[in-house]
DNA sequence: AAGTAAATTGAAAGCGCTCCCATTTTTGCA
DNA sequence: TGCAAAAATGGGAGCGCTTTCAATTTACTT
């Protein structure tokens, strides 16, 4: 079942079927509708590799997550960007790189060559085998958006916050709150226990220089962990160093130690006041303690990549290196 | 860049090239060192539109996500669906349908159509559109599993838990560990506000009827929803109707109404136990309390569905119509 | 050394579609 | 009614790949 098939029951040519299919041109109308209907009687849909082979594009963005797709932050990232796109009319591939361990996605980037007219690569773990990838794309003229992979690359567009920035934001409200023992507890990263969470390292160095510029005492540093008894044994821990505020790397972090410390009876942000980070939003799930965090554009984020990747395929405009944005204070209970 | 570059660079024909790159037949060691030593050198990669046009068959298989993918417990479905896929050398495509209105997806399954051997559609949000198009499918000899979609259709494998089955699983379970008074706390399904979580539907009478059978008063039921007031005002709603249990339709509804008991100071499972419904896991976060659950087999699904369609596709093997998997309890802290 | 089988390679057709260009049909206007 | 221009349609090449089948090379046997 082909678009030959409909040409022939329509009784016109393959071209003018092409034709009506991509509703373009000249069809008489009355041409139309006759392929049309043949078109619905068949139940025929293009085949769209055969399309993609003859035209080159197809108005396809694939989506590379280089991370388990099941992190709430990247999966609401994926559905904006799955909006944006189709903003512009285009459609969204995803691809997941299904492991935690960080690589090269050789793979997943094989799978949607030939497929898609541009990428975007999305992961928060640094790692060379990526950049290698990215680099051979962007060699071929392949438009692509790298968000919070910590590459920055020629050719490739940068998104993602100032991190940096975004710690001092933290430790500023807190400090403007009138918090002046504040903890940092920090995440690890896509739980594969290797540290390799670059953005919360730069969070963490704006926070410390706030910290200090304030002349405030650098508290004692708490990490987060997959483990249930030692994150059981961390909010005891947490609580006895007699901080009064906890700065979250994550708000998955942060929602986490405010049960263990809900649990044990203290009051937030009475006891201890926490602050996370990202602004996770979830589908079906309110959370019933709105969260005080550091909020990332993710909006934005996805509006400027995919803006930037269609603006250069349509119409050749190049984009900017890297676009950093900023985040902001969206203030809940917690605090 | 193309396969012809290759075969000239390597001075061979496209013929041999092809070979090489389908690892297949006998090609001389000698020859594939060199075509080998030029794809790298070229930085070739094959198009997979034109691969799949000429073979017809790519080893990938596509899933419509009938539902934002930010819910956490279809997010995690499809990293197992990934993980699956891989076992057997597949690829994995994923679409999205980034409203919350139910539809059909024509625009999703169009969009990978011609570019996977097999489609898996998803969602918990019964809809008569979407069966249309999955009948279309299943017309033109298209494998198709449909994962909690509500349907259920001849040459279409369904895979889902028995939700009858599991409500009585959990108001027994509940009985047994001594509960007399047990409520019911009902999601809100897609979280659009539609009532249409056919899942929850049979889940509440599979409840119901295990009260019943024990002679239990039925409660009053409480309804669960996204706006933080209301939801704020159902802790208390629930608190002082004096039940001792509540069982809820879903975990994210769960933790979301522990938080919110905890908040005021509530012990649970003292004060009231909770069971879930799910057994959803997070990247990147371990919920500090462990909720006890009725656990969906979601490894076992994805691997029924995966299994069934790659057997379908390489061996011809039909599958079955339906596959109703146990739901099992999971108990954690919270009864 | 000759002959045959086996291994290796290449030429060309074709997958389903788009699009350039040529052809046919229709329209507008004198 | 006739003729040029415009509109509508169709033929066929080509997108990058796989695969059949034939051709060539190599290896083996006696």
């Amino acid at each position: 079942m082909n678009i030959n098939d409909v040409a022939r029951e329509a009784k016109v040519s393959k071209t003018t079927v092409s034709r009506v299919l991509l509703g373009s041109d000249k069809v008489k109308a009355e041409t139309r509708e006759k392929v049309l209907e043949v078109i619905k009687q068949l139940n025929y849909t293009p085949n769209t590799s055969a399309q993609m082979l003859a035209k080159k594009s197809n108005k396809v963005i694939g989506v590379i997550n280089a991370l388990p797709i099941s992190d709430p932050f990247f999966a609401y990232m994926n559905d904006r960007i799955a909006n944006e796109c189709e903003r512009y009319g285009y459609g969204t591939l995803y691809v997941v790189c299904g492991d935690n361990t960080p690589r090269g996605c050789d793979r997943e980037i094989g799978l949607l060559y030939g497929k898609v007219d541009a990428y975007i690569l999305t992961g928060n773990s640094k790692t060379g085998v990526l950049q290698e990838n990215v680099e051979k794309l962007v060699n071929i003229g392949m438009p692509v958006a790298l968000f919070k992979t910590g590459i920055v690359q020629d050719g490739a567009i940068t998104v993602d916050i100032d991190n940096r920035k975004s710690g001092e934001l933290g430790a500023d409200f807190l400090y403007k709150k009138g918090y002046r023992r504040i903890g940092y507890l920090h995440g690890d990263g896509m739980g594969n226990g290797k540290g390799d969470f670059h953005e919360g390292q730069e969070r963490y160095l704006g926070f410390k220089q706030k910290l200090e510029k304030y002349h405030l005492p650098l508290e004692q540093d708490f990490f987060g962990n997959r483990s249930y008894k030692i994150a059981s044994g961390l909010a005891d821990k947490i609580l006895e160093s007699g901080i009064e505020a906890l700065f979250c790397d994550t708000d998955m972090m942060a929602y986490g130690i405010i049960s263990a410390f809900l649990e044990k009876g203290v009051k937030i942000p009475d006891g201890i006041a926490v602050l996370g980070f990202d602004d996770v939003k979830f589908t079906n799930y309110e959370p019933f303690i709105r969260l005080s965090t550091v909020a990332q554009p993710i909006d934005k984020m996805a509006a400027c990549m995919v803006g930037a990747l269609v603006n250069r395929i349509e119409n050749q405009v190049p984009y900017g290196k890297e676009q950093l944005f900023e985040a902001k204070i969206v203030e809940g209970r917690t605090t």
